[in-house]
DNA sequence: GTGAAAGCGCTAACAA
DNA sequence: TTGTTAGCGCTTTCAC
């Protein structure tokens, strides 16, 4: 690996100028900046980012915390950062915590502020406290999908998505595809993560004066989504529809449905949130809310951007970046509601 | 942020004794031990890892070149490679090439010797020339997944699983069932890089004395096994069962399946390559041939160590390593071949 | 046992 | 337009 001072050497210049030359600080003549070219080529030289970086006083990476990859959201979204992070000239570091708090903490300790110039945390099963502690350090963090653009959380930067919004968009559907018995899946608990979804949910059937208290709770998985509809659908079979928090479970419901002879969308309808990749490549289709995942990954490191400059404290004016409304992607799992097409009322 | 230097002052030392209290390296004093330890407790001193690189002339991170994360492997993958790198004290940069070459060489370019310590490559759709390019400035590059241990790629070392073999087994799987008109599908070209699952296919075939030429490539995903399955099952009805190359490819077989009615594994059994998660989350669950994917990421880890150590240069002996066979994970897409079962013959 | 000094590869004033 | 100097935060001989 040959070094700034080797290629000044060969063009007989100083490193400072070669430095000039590949940065294009101008105040080089041509000449010089030509030779000195001609030895970067020669000697295949490549800046050492870790020696600008120190130099600097700035790490060319930025880390994104995850707390697993089994959810196929994360990759989707980690991709989708790291597209971001890379127009911006940087390299994305993953941090997987493993749903581990300690871990989390670990991999902050050490990167934060010396190998990472920024954190962008998912629901990574973090302590705030942690966050926070970096955050005084002076790092930037960011909160990448919060779910409450209403109330955002103290004391750090988020990009907020209206998840509520999200979950009134699924059930609205629903509604308008003439369903009353309707069901909801909490992916989680429900006081968790997702409950602005479920809220959502709920908004919209108590002001249509339906009952929206039949719910489920289970793990955020198909595997979760299985058990939650199979319940659901046991003790309601007078349900003709279901609004599942996110994709994994309303995938889940779909085999749940498939597993009582239930035809989809012509017995029970189901819609999810998110849109995973996945969701167009189920049997029947799933229909969803599509959730601005790229926009919010943007939106992150440019608050990100914004917060760095500002020394990695922010007025509260930028704190808050709210991404665009939620969709409706109407696929395959959802249709009109068929008199009788339930086994029986509740 | 405090630095080393603070730290010394705080607790009346240099910072080269700081160093050594931190780095364990004894010749250290309990007193002088303690002060350091209660000062780097009262600064909060974490230690900067670039900084630490660039004085120890080795990368705190290892990055992996991904092509892309549609595929859901891959994010399983990084993961046990993130847990590998981990347990080896760095940390994963992900490098998403989005299957092109010239941005994988931007990668490489960048990345390699300066903030990366070795390269892991996945089917990234790197040229091997500019990998080759790398391996020679002394950067460790390791192939993660070769796919015949037999015919290792000239000039770089790689870990390799044996993917014919997991052809072969899934293929004997389905004779030992009774199957004897088996199609299969390969995810990609049929000379591209799952060529060796499908000459595995072909032994076993030609083995047993049957018909080995029902094969139709198409992308390597869902919708691709979708197409392949649907191609074939359309032009040989007689078929009783289908090899699919890869998980997902198999999953998108089944959703064919289900548009013809053919009920699996009554009708029609199919069996896939890998186990990814999303192999035990269909309806039914997918047979699969499983890879040792985590093993696979260990070894590649420790074949890049190894090579550091070596300062770069392989011999022979270690270039090649060569992770345990893939074996059968019976699920419910296969089963006993019925008389009768499929539509006609052809 | 502890400190002084040099240097990792680069950038950024400031001088010339 | 180019060179000089200092320094980023750390490790590592080598003296003391």
């Amino acid at each position: 690996m040959a070094t700034l001072d080797e290629v000044a050497r060969r063009a007989g210049v100083t490193a400072a100028t070669v430095s000039n030359v590949l940065r294009d600080r101008g105040r080089v003549g041509e000449a010089t900046r030509a030779r000195v070219l001609e030895a970067v080529q020669a000697l295949g030289y490549r800046p050492h980012l870790a020696a600008r970086a120190l130099a600097e006083g700035r790490a060319p990476t930025v880390a994104l915390m995850v707390s697993s990859i089994a959810n196929p959201f994360y990759p989707e979204f980690a991709l989708a950062v790291e597209r971001a992070v890379r127009r911006n000239g940087q390299f994305l570091i993953v941090c997987n915590t493993n749903e581990d708090p300690l871990q989390g903490r670990a991999y902050l300790d050490q990167i934060a502020g010396t190998i990472s110039e920024g954190i962008l945390v998912t629901n990574a099963n973090l302590h705030l406290p942690d966050l926070l502690d970096v955050a005084r350090r002076g790092v930037p963090v960011v909160l990448c999908l919060w779910e409450r653009p209403d109330a955002p959380p103290d004391g750090l930067p988020c990009v907020a998505i209206d998840f509520r919004e999200a979950g009134r968009i699924a059930t609205r559907h629903l509604l308008e595809l003439g369903h009353e018995r309707i069901g909801v899946i909490v992916g989680g608990s429900a006081s968790g993560v997702q409950a602005a979804r479920y809220d959502g949910f709920v908004d919209v059937m108590r002001e249509a004066g339906l009952d929206a208290s039949i719910v489920a709770a289970e793990p955020d998985s198909i595997e979760g989504g299985v058990r939650a509809a199979g319940r659901l659908l046991d003790a309601h079979p007078g349900l003709t529809a279901l609004v599942a928090t996110n994709d994994l479970p309303a995938i889940g419901a779909l085999h749940a449905a498939a597993d009582r002879g239930r035809r989809v969308p012509d017995d029970l309808s189901i819609v999810g949130i998110t849109d995973i990749h996945l969701a167009s490549d189920t049997r029947p289709t799933l229909t969803t809310v599509a959730i601005p995942t790229a926009e919010a990954a943007g939106l992150a490191v440019e608050l990100l951007n914004a917060l760095r400059e500002a020394g990695g404290r922010s007025d509260d004016a930028s704190r808050v970046r709210i991404a665009s409304l939620p969709r409706l992607v109407v696929r395959g799992t959802t249709g009109r509601v068929r008199r009788g097409s339930a086994t029986r009322s509740t």
